[in-house]
DNA sequence: TAAAGTTTCAGGGTTTACCCTGATATACTC
DNA sequence: GAGTATATCAGGGTAAACCCTGAAACTTTA
């Protein structure tokens, strides 16, 4: 069996060591490389010319997905899979759009790295169970939104949107309902749609979601 | 040269790895142990007995702060060093109270971590230029503080920030006591002085809070 | 040692949040 | 004009949050 050649890109050198040393015996497979930023992967990329890249998603600098989007330019047979901390939407969204091969979170097993190398490399995709979730949900999402392109910012409606506002700026739903005119019934309405469709779970969650999303400020 | 006895606390098997990985080689130092949360590490400090604890600070459920304070209190020899992804003030604070015997970034190189594990075992106290950056800085607040204790009314408890944050990471009353180990009667005693300390009326603008003074991250 | 502060928890109460079902009016699209 | 989405609201329910009082155990400070 061929060696894999594999390029670690982890702005943490013991992110690196951790990769390496779970790959160290794993006869099939090669670290090639390992380096510590976005733009050493690019060159490092067409240097060492690695079937796949283990890039960390957040890194000083430019990020994988930047990365990705670059050496998927210069050699599209080149295999990525993204790695992050915190699995996170948006980043799955943006990594499918610039074509990454897999992407694993940070608590990833040996065992389930060792096999999204492989999968990846025999052309198939790797994501793991609770990235599928979010795929999955991000899939049904854009279903839907082929249905209706009349899309508001988040697939919220323009009162849920109003209501979420308020919301988020630390206001009681009787408070919300007075501050629109309406029923603390039809608040509470809003906001049960508003969780159900972004995800979320209580207030607390949805104050997070809005300063994120520059819903409201600080 | 005795064998360090060293101990790994993170839930992250990469990170773990990659820190086993920096210590294989050397001759002082024997990994006698990896764990995956801060319930485990009070466990396999008592059955281990390891002499130096490395410990993520930012976990699943119990914190590396929480689990500090469990574990100096059964055994006060036991010298840990807590791991930070991104350097935080308030978290430092928390550490020295806790009595931590050193912090890192989680950047650190295999020099410097090989270094505090050996300051720290002999029995000093290590921080990274980074984490001096900000000791030093808080060291210079306090002292400004106390010329002026007219706000001393909004200083939190140890207890009181540790519940502070795991609200504003979204979890509700009783998960929070789950977390810490304590009735959700106590964790509403705490929320209550909280709110009424900060000047705060609910969930919603604790969360600002929280966003607002870096006690969170997004 | 006494006083003050911290952490823990309970009982018992009110209020609010959250959820489900279902209904009506309106507007926009196909 | 039928279908779909939006916005409105109600009833009725459970769960959770919030508030008040009181108090024990412990630590730190004066």
């Amino acid at each position: 069996m061929k060696h894999i050649r594999v390029l670690l890109v982890d702005d943490h050198a013991l992110m690196r060591e951790g990769i390496a040393s779970m790959l160290k015996n794993v006869e099939f497979i090669e670290v090639v490389g390992k380096v510590e930023s976005g733009e050493e992967a690019i060159n490092a990329a067409q240097e060492l010319y690695p079937d796949v890249i283990l890039m960390d998603i957040m890194m000083k600098g430019m990020t994988g997905i930047e990365a990705t989007r670059w050496i998927k330019e210069q050699n599209n047979n080149v295999k990525i899979i993204l790695l992050s901390g915190e699995v996170n939407q948006d980043y799955i969204s943006l990594s499918a759009k610039v074509g990454v091969n897999g992407y694993l979170p940070k608590d990833v097993s040996r065992e389930a790295l060792i096999d999204a190398i492989r999968k990846v490399y025999g052309g198939e995709k790797y994501f793991s169970p609770s990235i599928m979730n979010i795929v999955f949900e991000q899939f049904y999402n854009q279903e839907a939104d082929e249905k209706k392109p009349a899309q508001k910012s988040k697939e919220l409606t323009t009162r849920e949107f109003e209501v979420l506002e308020q919301v988020a700026m630390g206001k009681s739903n009787q408070e919300v309902a007075d501050a629109l005119f309406i029923s603390i019934k039809t608040v509470e309405t809003h906001k049960t749609n508003i969780l159900s469709k972004l995800g979320l779970k209580n207030t607390a969650e949805l104050v997070k979601y809005a300063i994120k999303n520059n819903i409201i400020e600080l």
